[in-house]
DNA sequence: TCGTCCAGGATTGTATACAAACGGTATTCA
DNA sequence: TGAATACCGTTTGTATACAATCCTGGACGA
């Protein structure tokens, strides 16, 4: 489906973003002239989204960006660890482990940089790789559904990581805890791994939580 | 959304209940006629389905049942893994336990029953049964996004399960399964929930395998 | 003054009309 | 005889028209 499909693409960019902030209602007449379409394929785009948890469709009164509650936050944690410690457990298992090696090396060499001279503006690079770590992993499982719902969980996460700024300690400890997930991986150490990751995500949701104020249900 | 949402909950069904068995072209126009709605709410529930990985969509030809591969049958069960393992772990932390030690009494007791007598049609108050434990298990969590994704997983084993009938054996080890389960969690052993969470998925997998004639990946 | 109810306007939900793309068939040419 | 191709019917993809629903503002009454 062409344009449907587009639109979709688009306006979930958009969401992750915050292009389009939570909470703003999703006008069908205006959005499909903004973005040049009827609004029979922008409508198919908001039922995606809505399925995706991006959108909430309200009947009879429009599709609403998803508001991010505290709750939300955790729940999705709780997804991600979920479906990426048996992704990392089934690349432990798998025969193609050698990428992890040098994902290993290279977040080595990035948590000594952090530790040495703090950040300056080479996140953007910094991230490169850790997008290269999230792509191995989830290439790792070969596994499509895992796959998908991988991404799934990362595009929400994504969004929801605008309500904390990292700081340049959480980068160096984190960079620390990728390359403990590379080790374990490339060795096909499974269980070792699986605790790795199970640990970096309880870590990073605990950076949120305490950046949003030390929410109540710590 | 009215009719689209009826329309979706109708297919869906139609689909895992093999009503509309894997392959099938979906001709839009004929669909719409005998559901008794127009063609656009029809499009929106197929869309749905698609995401759902139910139909597939290709461009210009329109929406087909997915037909399963054995492939899609073991990612499945990676998937059905990944959550279900984690959503016992949830519910061992959880404070309202009891529930599960109800049901390990239960399970104990269909799995002497199944020694002594076999099956012999009893088999619709059994699945009642396991019915339970899973909204038990989902409930646990109290994660509305792990509960959605573990009804679509399950959603897509139902479909699946038609393609190996049980056999009273694998019934009875099965029911052995669920009770010490039930028995691991109501205890709060993470550990051992999520283990026997995991020999339970195998095992059905390895039964479903096998009887499908014996895949080259085991 | 506060609450209720009604009317107007706007927005969503559904149906239908039109355009584009695809598949199948027959025909033509080597 | 076989393969390539052009044509036609069918089906999907998109736009638009119409109906039903919901929110807002204001007037009326207690």
């Amino acid at each position: 489906m062409g344009q449907g499909e587009q639109v979709y693409e688009r306006l979930r960019e958009e969401i992750v973003e915050w292009d389009l902030a939570p909470g703003t209602h999703l006008n069908e007449t205006r959005l499909a002239e903004r973005l040049g379409v009827s609004r029979t394929p922008l409508r198919e785009a908001l039922l995606r989204l809505s399925r995706d948890r991006l959108v909430r469709l309200s009947p009879g009164r429009g599709a609403f960006v998803t508001e991010i509650a505290l709750q939300d936050v955790v729940h999705q944690f709780q997804m991600r660890e979920a479906l990426e410690t048996h992704a990392v457990r089934l690349c432990a298992r798998n025969a193609e482990r050698a990428v992890f090696g040098a994902l290993a090396v290279d977040f080595l060499r990035w948590e000594e940089h952090f530790a040495r001279e703090g950040v300056h503006g080479a996140e953007t690079e910094y991230y490169a790789l850790t997008d290269r770590l999230d792509a191995a992993i989830a290439e790792g499982t070969g596994n499509p559904y895992l796959r998908e719902s991988l991404a799934d969980v990362r595009r929400h996460l994504r969004r929801m990581r605008r309500l904390a700024r990292r700081t340049p300690e959480r980068l160096r400890v984190g960079a620390g805890e990728h390359a403990r997930i590379c080790r374990a991986a490339r060795e096909g150490a499974e269980e070792e791994a699986a605790r790795a990751v199970a640990d970096h995500v309880n870590n990073s949701l605990r950076h949120i939580l305490d950046a949003l104020g030390g929410g109540a249900s710590r």
